[in-house]
DNA sequence: CTCCAAAACGAACAGAGTGTTCAATTAAGT
DNA sequence: ACTTAATTGAACACTCTGTTCGTTTTGGAG
């Protein structure tokens, strides 16, 4: 009574959305129409409409569907201590990783072809992981010589830089090396940042630093 | 008979301009509509196609002015005795303080109002300034453990991210501040990168950084 | 001031894309 | 085999683009 999950309906989705990403690696986001997801899917117009609102509302879909799959374990860092536990950042190669398996997908979305739209989601996701994150590495009435939310969004950029990189040049070394490379550049900052008293001074007023 | 500058088309362009501006910073970029830049600048369809052929180009028109208006004494790193003089990175003030002179221009593209367009611009032109300075600082010979490609395009991505922090929160404080937050939250990766001989040992293989 | 060529105007057009509607067709699940 | 949901494709009104062309305005030279 309840059930009767037609399978044409998943079927029109993901051909929908192989369109779309196929579009995006020829010609950028921005670039593709409608028209043309619906001409290579062989989907009618009508039926484009019945599924999804927008083109926008299709990558969005692709996205959730991408998001979905990330390993839940590598959203938090759940220390058996419960403080430091397991290395700062540690979505980076998981996420590495990920992304490794979902080549094409990261591919479509990440590298030019993917438009402001999936940048800006991306930076969200990305912020609230690393936000948690070195929140929860700080001592609580400790205050930042720079906002939590400037270091937070330098961190993902950072990461995304590197990361398109990675994906643009075809994966041109191991996630492992490109994790090394990620860290070797910003942990040094980063962790001088909350760790001051080791080097006995604050570090953001250091001239020392140039 | 070689000089008849009509003083009309540097007003039409001007409107143009302006109106494309504040658009932008209503709509976005890429909601904004040619049709509503000439109806903001009250100038004739034809008019805005005979000086430019497209949105792009107008925006573009509009960068190269701001482009060409930026301090050139700080595209290079011009030390007396021709190698490490002045600070690394040196072109961050000087943007920072060209930011806050130009501050409705800068707002208007680099904060989400301006499209992939801006970002790509913006991304080539500082990363040409970063690659050529990280590249003077080195010895010549010297290969890093980090390829130079991957530095400077996460070097830019680090400051452009700075900066829209800063413009998109209606400049919180100086420029100064900025800067002392993008070197030291930047600084120590790089510093470790070209100058690894202090420590003894490859910093891109070190664990130690965790 | 007069003149005229350069500039701006605006209406009209073809082309392309969007999002909606609807009657007709197809095929999945019972 | 039958029913019902899904798909189809044509038609529609709409918006935006980029071009054309005849008309009007106006800056600047003489």
């Amino acid at each position: 009574m309840t059930a009767k999950p037609d399978r044409r309906v998943q079927r029109t989705r993901t051909l929908l959305k192989n369109a779309l990403l196929d579009l995006m690696m020829q010609k950028g986001y921005d670039a593709v129409t409608v028209q043309d997801i619906i001409d290579r899917a062989n989907v009618g117009r009508s039926t484009f409409y019945a599924h999804f609102t927008d083109k926008d509302q299709l990558l969005l879909s692709g996205i959730e569907e991408l998001r979905e799959s990330f390993p839940q374990h590598a959203t938090r860092n759940p220390g058996p201590e419960g403080t430091v536990e397991g290395p700062l950042l540690g979505f980076s190669l998981p996420m590495l990783l990920h992304a490794q398996s979902n080549l094409r997908l990261y591919q479509a979305l990440v590298t030019k072809g993917g438009g402001a739209m999936v940048a800006n989601i991306g930076q969200r996701v990305l912020a609230t992981l690393v936000h948690d994150e070195l929140a929860s590495q700080m001592p609580q009435g400790a205050s930042l010589p720079i906002p939590l939310e400037v270091v937070v969004s330098y961190t993902v950029s950072a990461f995304m830089s590197i990361l398109r990189w990675w994906l643009d040049n075809a994966l041109p070394c191991s996630p492992q090396e490109v994790d090394r490379m990620f860290r070797a550049l910003i942990l040094p900052g980063i962790t001088a940042l909350i760790q001051p008293a080791r080097s006995g001074g604050t570090v953001a007023e250091g001239q020392t630093l140039l």
